[in-house]
DNA sequence: CTTTTCTATCTTGTATGGTAGACGCTCGTC
DNA sequence: GACGAGCGTCTACCATACAAGATAGAAAAG
């Protein structure tokens, strides 16, 4: 089906299979996969819509460059509502938020001891989504998901650099803000811990400037 | 164009010409607009990308019920953002911030008076954007306004009911702490704005039960 | 009268043919 | 040698035809 079409290409696009700027017509990805051009027109609509192709008409259809501005407004949305989570989990803060959390650094540091980065970029991921989740908001994590597909480019490049140890003493301080009511400062750690990104942001552009506009 | 058809059935849905359980077929679109099938088709499946269509493969495709979950979700990341963006915005006061949102109040009081709720309504959003736009993030913006539509069609099942002379003052208090620096305040100012859509959606909910899931 | 099964007719999904537009190369001209 | 016009070839786009699944209603069996 043509679904199956949209997750093997956003897969592609987001692991650098396939790399900004390249060329994909409807009917290469059509004959690769033994389709018609159709499901995977209907693909290239979707994947489009999500910032992640761009369709020229009557021309062609790019994989889309990373635009840096495009990052900083994803990080910027991201963190508007992230800072607001982590200020009304403080402000209310749940019974089981402190243990749930906490069980989840624990894992990330198992699989950070493992050197399991593949696995600690689960966790991690989970961690911010069980945030969203414990004041029921966890739709408002799927929109930040889908953004976050431009990050996860970037990050994609830069796999290497596991500052796994750092994260997770960041993500420990900011769960003792929480679990102590101090909504101040949690605040100020989690906008510490999204800063991180932005300096591995203008490396990564310099590591690889074709892959930006 | 499949594009004429996509701008066509948001308006009919927003406003409320296309009411939420309606089901349409592409045959049926197709034949309205003396289109084919095909245009139709990948309209149908932008429009379900932006959550006002839900396509039930093979079955039918009808126009999605208002889930005031999502509608509730859809106000926290606005809240998130918006609140975000008056904070920084206090924080650093630029010089012709002032007189460009006080222009924008001027045409809105204007257009109240003329009772041009159609205009007025143009006015709060460009008033909002503008916000956006002083601090460099009206991309985040154009994110709020896929989500906002949500927000549009309950607000135009609510159309007489003009608190417009309310809006304009709350924008005034809001503009006034941003001039002033007044972080704090123009928060308070800004959650204040957003918070009155709260009764609003419960009030629409009771007169209109069978648009909501 | 109730229940079950089958069929007619919808729907969306897929495949294919044809169309118009944009690009690049070749050839001709200055 | 440099530049410009014309043609071939690529592309996304649209229209049409076919296929597969799902539903509703009628017909038949209990």
């Amino acid at each position: 089906m043509a679904l199956r079409v949209v997750g093997a290409l956003r897969d592609d696009i987001v692991t650098m299979a396939l790399r900004p700027g390249d060329v994909i017509s409807e009917s290469d990805i059509a004959g690769r996969y033994g389709v018609s051009r159709q499901p995977v027109r209907e693909a290239f609509i979707r994947l489009a819509q999500q910032g992640l192709l761009l369709i020229r008409p009557k021309r062609a259809t790019v994989v889309k460059k990373i635009s840096p501005e495009g990052v900083r407004q994803s990080r910027f949305i991201r963190e508007s509502i992230e800072v607001e989570i982590i200020r009304r989990l403080a402000g209310h803060p749940s019974a089981d938020a402190g243990t749930v959390l906490g069980e989840l650094i624990a894992e990330q540091e198992a699989a950070s001891n493992a050197n399991d980065s593949r696995r600690f970029h689960t966790l991690d991921e989970l961690f911010h989504r069980t945030l969203a989740r414990l004041i029921g908001v966890e739709y408002a994590w799927q929109l930040i998901d889908d953004h976050k597909m431009q990050l996860d480019r970037v990050r994609y490049l830069t796999l290497g650099s596991s500052s796994s140890k750092l994260a997770i003493s960041e993500h420990r301080t900011i769960v003792a803000a929480v679990t102590a009511g101090d909504v101040a400062g949690a605040e100020v750690a989690m906008r510490a811990h999204l800063a991180r990104a932005e300096v591995l942001l203008s490396q990564t552009i310099a590591a690889h400037p074709d892959y930006f506009e």
